[in-house]
DNA sequence: GCAAGGTC
């Protein structure tokens, strides 16, 4: 019997499906899938099913100095008992042993791991390595044709990084939290990837507090033919001392002087036309930080959009989303993967136009690697209703980006006109999107034009509407989950798989809140110790040298122990220099933890307010004064507190939110909470009374539990909108276009619940309470949204629906086709 | 209980 060992269940039943040509038998043993055929057995593995660390003598925090780490034995045991126990009885029954792991470094670490468990029970069988890089017949058949061994020193190198990562981390970890008097569950963590991404925050945030802004003025004008109205806008600019174009007037006198110069004017002469051309290639394909990228872009949390793919890729619709890959594989066929699309009621037409181009040729990125092919859907399509409304948006972004990476180039018309009026320059700079390209079936990228008409050159304009604008520059930006996730890639610190779980981490520990990600206090004060200390755990070097390092063992240039060595010297001469600063760095570490906890002036005594935790756990809010000053503040039951930087303008105190996961909720400034149990926070204004009496819309809570937005004048003013009964209500910073209040979040269960904008619920509310006309919401894919647009085409029920002329609607309605409204007749 | 890397 032959055991083929992958990495994941799911590779071992698609290479089962593979060999044995659709006829495997499936069992399950101790929770593990094992397949089975003519004398072959495949089993995955889940990862690493062994890990490393130190003997268990070394595990009291504090009867071991950290430094005893650094020469402390590193050791390796089973984390996944099942895998390993299940992996153990199959392979006393082989007679040979192919490992079939990912084709990359860590899949050759996990690959030695499976083969020391196999050798252990079965000391004399074969043990070959085969190597794909994607799970296709074609791949799988030549790779089995011809197997390989395991590559030890590629393995050693991986084993290498294990090492010296526990040892560093461990250590350093251990002696801040030490220093610090942080030994429970909020420890001080520090470590070779997730140091230098704080730093590279903390960074940010350091030029973000340096910054001085400064004021600068800008000036616009309409031009405009002469014969015709349509005018177009244009900015005044001037050479600056490198001859350069500037358009930002650092001094206000002059900018009124030329405000002053433009305005008395009402013509502009042309002087320069420049029209070009630009080719705007098609993106290339998708590879891990690409993807979270642009699902970011439509609002996804790194972490929520690899969490959407997974599920995506475990249901067979697209391929393995980490990646590092952006070149497809020789086997992929894009003309038969487009042909699978082929007919699909909103996917279909763009795969068919597609398709009718001579030649089919993918863009391709810089990055060719070995692991997984770039991220692309599968063929198999989910039918609308087999997945959540997110599910479907990601699984359509897969699907377009891989329609833009065999889509044509797109072109742009460029315009630049300048103008002159007295001694000043007006310029104007048009697009035009004359060849759409690979934007029509990707419309993720913004194609917007700005409207410039054909001038000539000498042609006289006219000039209107001059307008000085005063602006300030602004600090830098913090940076985004993604642009991290790229800041990283491009630094070379984590891997496709673990990047966007360093983010999570960094939120974890306390490090980072909000997002964009803003460091703590804490964040501030570990990367100021690690930079003054251990500078080489908050750099991208130490990443840089292991990764020379590995290179090294892999070729067989070094041995795992001199790099190891090595490695454990430097830390020693690390913690030589920290013994003297033990008490400074605890010292630095407990004020700013302390910082991070400060809500702002007790009302009774001055002194501080901070969040505190009860012997029992829960957290509340005392005075730093105590025992003198017993002035307390409750918080809310559930989730940890976090202090924003907001201010509550009447108390001075930060405001407060509760991070619970998916319940996190804004509670605002606790002592405005504390006061009104009854009113709330005022939320805008009152559409009925407003202009006239300035009444303003609050969230209140009746005597008898109930509550309500209503208006701040009642009695006299008895505007109200109802309100849930239960769970907590956030007031977002999203506002409702059409009546100008905030969005609500109504928290309570498992899933927070989006209300929205009060008015708009409300009347939502009305409408499916008069109608009943949401039948309509039975049928496949049709949620709120499509009810409205229907609605709009004067469908307002299944009766209408079974009615009306498909492609009449289907002309009244976007988005919706007469074939899908004929799908749904047929349904209904 | 520490890291980072797999996978779910």
């Amino acid at each position: 019997m032959e055991l083929i060992i992958t990495e994941k269940d799911n590779a071992a039943r698609r290479i089962a499906d593979i060999l044995s040509g659709g006829t495997y038998d499936s069992s399950r043993q101790n929770g593990v899938n094992v397949y089975e055929w003519g004398g072959k057995r495949c089993v995955g593995l889940s990862g690493h099913v062994v890990g490393v660390d130190f003997p268990p003598e070394y595990s009291d925090w504090r009867d071991v100095e950290p430094v005893e780490l650094i020469d402390a034995s590193v050791e390796k045991t089973p984390t996944k008992e099942n895998i390993v126990a299940t992996l153990r009885i199959l392979a006393r029954k082989a007679e040979r042993a192919t490992i079939a792991t990912d084709y990359d470094r860590e899949g050759e670490l996990i690959g030695k791991e499976a083969y020391e468990i196999v050798r252990d029970v079965n000391d004399d069988i074969p043990i070959r390595r085969v190597r794909f890089s994607s799970i296709t017949e074609n791949e799988v058949q030549n790779a089995f044709d011809e197997p390989d061994d395991l590559d030890f020193d590629l393995a050693a190198a991986g084993e290498a990084r294990q090492i010296i990562d526990l040892v560093w981390g461990a250590a350093l970890t251990r002696f801040l939290s030490l220093s610090a008097g942080q030994l429970g569950n909020d420890f001080i963590s520090v470590g070779r990837v997730q140091s230098p991404t704080l730093k590279l925050i903390v960074d940010r945030e350091r030029e973000i507090e340096a910054f001085d802004p400064e004021d600068y003025w800008e000036l616009f004008a309409d031009l405009g033919k002469s014969d015709d109205g349509d005018a177009f806008e244009a900015q005044y600019f001037y050479r600056d001392d490198d001859d350069n174009e500037a358009e930002r007037v650092w001094d206000e006198g002059t900018a009124e002087s030329v405000f002053e110069d433009l305005s008395s004017r009402d013509q502009a002469t042309v002087v320069d036309v420049n029209g070009r051309t630009r080719t705007d290639a098609p993106p290339t394909p998708f590879n891990t930080t690409q993807f979270i990228r642009a699902a970011g872009a439509l609002g996804y949390s790194a972490q929520r959009a690899m969490s959407i793919a997974e599920d995506l890729y475990t249901a067979g619709y697209m391929t393995y989303p980490r990646t590092d890959n952006t070149v497809y594989p020789d086997d992929l066929e894009p003309d038969d993967l487009l042909d699978e699309f082929v007919g699909h009621p909103t996917l279909g037409e763009d795969a068919e136009s597609l398709l009718e181009a001579d030649e089919i040729v993918p863009t391709e990125g810089d990055e060719e690697t070995t692991d997984h092919p770039p991220i692309h859907p599968t063929g198999e399509i989910p039918s609308r209703g087999d997945v959540s409304d997110d599910e479907w948006e990601i699984y359509e972004l897969v699907v377009r980006r891989f329609y833009a990476t065999v889509a044509d180039a797109a072109v742009w018309e460029h315009l630049k006109v300048v103008a002159e009026a007295g001694d000043h320059r007006l310029k104007a700079n048009g697009k035009r999107l004359v060849e759409p390209g690979y934007h029509e079936v990707y419309p993720y990228f913004s194609t917007s034009e700005n409207y410039v008409p054909a001038v000539d050159e000498g042609e006289t304009l006219t000039l209107s509407d001059v307008e000085l604008e005063e602006k300030q520059t602004q600090p830098p930006r913090r940076y985004g989950q993604s642009r991290l996730i790229e800041t990283m890639e491009d630094m070379g610190i984590g891997t496709k798989s673990t990047r966007h779980n360093t983010l999570e981490k960094l939120y974890d520990r306390g490090y980072i809140e909000g997002d964009p990600p803003r460091p703590t206090r804490l964040a501030m004060a570990v990367v100021d110790a690690a930079e003054r200390y251990a500078d080489r755990v908050v750099s991208e070097e130490m990443t840089a040298q292991l990764e020379d390092d590995m290179d090294a063992i892999a070729n067989g240039d070094a041995g795992l122990e001199d790099v190891t060595d090595e490695s454990r010297e430097m830390l020693e001469a690390i913690f030589e220099e920290l013994a003297n600063s033990r008490e400074e760095i605890g010292d630095h570490l407990r004020k700013s933890l302390k910082d991070d906890k400060r809500l702002g002036p007790c009302p009774e005594c001055g002194e501080d307010l901070l969040v505190r935790q009860s012997r029992h756990g829960s957290y509340f809010i005392g005075c730093d004064g105590y025992p003198d000053c017993e002035f307390t503040l409750p918080l809310p039951s559930t989730g940890k507190p976090l202090i924003l930087e907001a201010e509550c303008d009447e108390h001075g105190l930060h405001e407060v939110k509760m991070l619970a996961g998916r319940q996190t909720f804004v509670h605002g400034c606790p002592l405005c909470k504390a006061e009104d149990a009854g009113e709330g926070p005022v939320i805008g204004d009152c559409p009925d009374c407003a202009d006239e009496h300035g009444g303003e819309l609050a969230i209140k809570t009746l005597q008898s539990g109930s509550r309500l937005v209503g208006c701040t004048r009642y009695p006299d003013c008895e505007y109200s909108l109802p309100l849930p009964r239960r769970g907590e209500i956030e007031v977002t910073e999203m506002t409702c276009d059409e009546h100008d209040l905030p969005e609500l979040v109504v928290h309570s269960g498992d899933e927070p619940w989006e209300l929205g904008c009060p008015i708009c619920n409300y009347q939502e509310f009305q409408a499916r309470e008069s109608e009943s006309g949401s039948d309509l919401e039975a049928l496949d894919g049709v949620g709120a949204k499509t009810v409205e647009k229907l609605a709009d085409a004067g469908i307002e029920s299944l009766d209408d629906l079974t009615d009306a002329d498909p492609d009449d609607v289907a002309a009244d309605v976007d988005g919706i086709s007469a074939d899908r409204i004929r799908t749904w007749q047929a349904e209904a």
